[in-house]
DNA sequence: GAGATCAATGTAAGCGCTTACATTGGCTCT
DNA sequence: AGAGCCAATGTAAGCGCTTACATTGATCTC
């Protein structure tokens, strides 16, 4: 109930120092006597002070917020990355701004800048893909930005992520080690997406590159629902000869088509094989375990951060981290049966 | 390359106004003239113009930010709350700050101060259940809060959230009316977490209101991880005579243990029903479908927010909103086997 | 046509901090 | 002892905006 918020000035007062002594004490403590600071640090309490946010901004320049603009927080697949992007950020004392921008270009410019006019000192996007106006608005703002979930975009601009296309030329290979031959992709949305885009990339160049009869039967486009997958793999599925391999831009789809392909009385892997990709939780939740490549989400996030924050304070930043997915087999890829007949 | 950050004063120049006239129009547009505006317009695309924030921040004492102080975002469960929050929060201009405590209630005050320290306008904490300095402090700033996750708490306290403990109350009587009295039960850890443990005493107390030879067997806590949820299958399903079902704290641990119960011969749900909590992407993802309860994460999170900018626009906010979860019944939950023998 | 009214704009006083620079006084050094 | 140095603190000038209040014409009213 006191009459007015404590300002600096009633701190300096009762602490009986100069104002500029209470913010030295406050910012950068050992500039001042054990004892004053005592004495200030106790008038602090008395008063429950606590510094003006506004006042603080204007005079040092600084805000200490880190803006990330990201699609959504429902994919788990960005929120730990998200997740681990704050903790590092915490541990420097800085404090994250979030926008979503639901997969829309537009959008994301449009939060850019109010993240950006809300002081963000840097800025973590999401792929390479986006119209230059973006990149433009954000180097006139001198603000610095990493991207993450993708790898080595076309210009200099700083990337934490890893390799869609080739881990997907990867995935895809192991494939065909299996043996398979006629196989068929359930692709993410790839408009506005380059890591869809590229993820379907890998795995056309693998099959290609395969020649000796390897054939990538189809390719079908689907949102990030399970039910889209499920309804994918029927038209998936649905060519003459069947595919035996099914391999998903994500895991969400590959459990889409999971369950679709039970429905249809299919056995997995023994009728059909199905591979995804990001090893969610739930890539260890199905029965068979979904066959997937690993993404390293929380380090990708770490590492952005810790990008990030060299950029900000003017560090040349360390040189692109190279971050490793890995295969992960489980039950849902074996060789296919052998071909009985013409069909 | 300009000389420096153009200010409102080099704007007024500019467009020959005065540097009010610009705040106005960039503020409050219908208070000048349509010509003036279309000058000040010109003015500040020519020079790049950018309002500062700190500046801002300070004359009006706003800042257009909201915080959330959340556990973990790579909990489906809060992701997808919050992201419908920060959706609500963007329809209306407010940009959102994020914290993250990972259930630690120091934590939490530390992310608070944080967050208030950054000049948020309001807070969204999840559940009811810490240590009253902290929302001394929260009050001691004026700042208004609501809480998410969780229904009335104590005090009269602003929560947006469902009924955790009717909700598992409920959930518990079906699996009863199917006709197990032989139950057992996976909890989330319950520390510093009341929404794990008012499922819990909903299962207790549905139980024991039950009667009839109906038991709680055993309660095994676990941590919110797949893995948990297995190991906890193999004590929740030790005891003589075994449990014919299994009520989990959420769906996560139902998953863990329905892998365990597979990889233990067990049949689902011919040996042994399984119930699930949350309803996360998981549920319909695993065969036979998780038997769980829907919690209306979206509209918690879109109403929270509605709350929240209620109560910082000083509007008496609406009343607590009362939101219901929804008993799902899929594939786990099936009448028990007729008990052949003693066990 | 004089006064009232009102929309549009200008004037200028802060908002509460940070920080460059100035001041002070106790030490050390020779 | 006087010069020099340094740590500790004080002085005061902004930082770039918002907004209460003042001013100015134009339009309206009777």
């Amino acid at each position: 109930m006191s009459t007015a918020k404590a300002t600096l000035k009633d701190v300096a007062e009762r602490a009986g120092v100069s104002s500029a002594t209470i913010s030295r004490a406050l910012n950068d403590p050992d500039k001042v006597a054990a004892d004053t600071r005592a004495k200030i640090n106790a008038a602090i309490l008395e008063l429950g002070y606590t510094p003006n946010f506004g006042a603080r901004v204007l005079a040092s320049n600084r805000t200490g917020t880190v803006g990330a603009v990201i699609p959504t927080l429902s994919n788990a697949i960005f929120a730990s990355g998200v997740q681990a992007f704050q903790e590092v950020l915490d541990e420097n004392g800085i404090t994250l701004l979030i926008a979503t921008t639901d997969f829309d270009p537009e959008k994301e410019l449009y939060q850019v800048r109010q993240l950006l006019a809300h002081g963000a000192a840097g800025l973590l996007l999401v792929g390479a893909d986006r119209p230059w106006t973006t990149l433009d608005f954000i180097e006139k703002h001198g603000v610095p930005h990493v991207l993450g979930w993708c790898a080595h975009a076309d210009s200099d601009q700083t990337c934490v992520g890893f390799d869609n296309a080739a881990a997907a030329y990867d995935a895809t290979q192991r494939v065909l080690m299996q043996g398979h031959r006629r196989i068929a992709m359930i692709s993410g949305e790839c408009a506005s997406n380059d890591r869809a885009q590229a993820r379907l990339d890998g795995v056309r160049r693998a099959i290609s590159d395969h020649g000796r009869g390897a054939a990538l039967l189809s390719v079908t486009e689907a949102k990030y629902l399970l039910q889209m997958g499920a309804e994918a793999f029927v038209t998936a599925y649905s060519t003459r000869p069947h595919p035996t391999a099914i391999i998903c831009g994500n895991d969400v789809l590959a459990a889409g088509a999971m369950i679709q392909a039970r429905e249809m009385g299919l056995d997995i892997p023994g009728d059909i094989s199905i591979v995804g990709f990001d090893d969610i939780g739930l890539a260890r939740a199905v029965h068979p375990g979904l066959t997937t490549v690993r993404v390293p989400q929380s380090e990708m996030g770490r590492q952005a951060a810790e990008q990030l924050l060299a950029k900000i304070s003017g560090e040349t930043p360390p040189p692109n981290p190279e971050l490793q997915t890995e295969f992960i087999m489980r039950g849902t890829l074996a060789p296919p049966k052998q071909d009985v007949g013409l069909r």
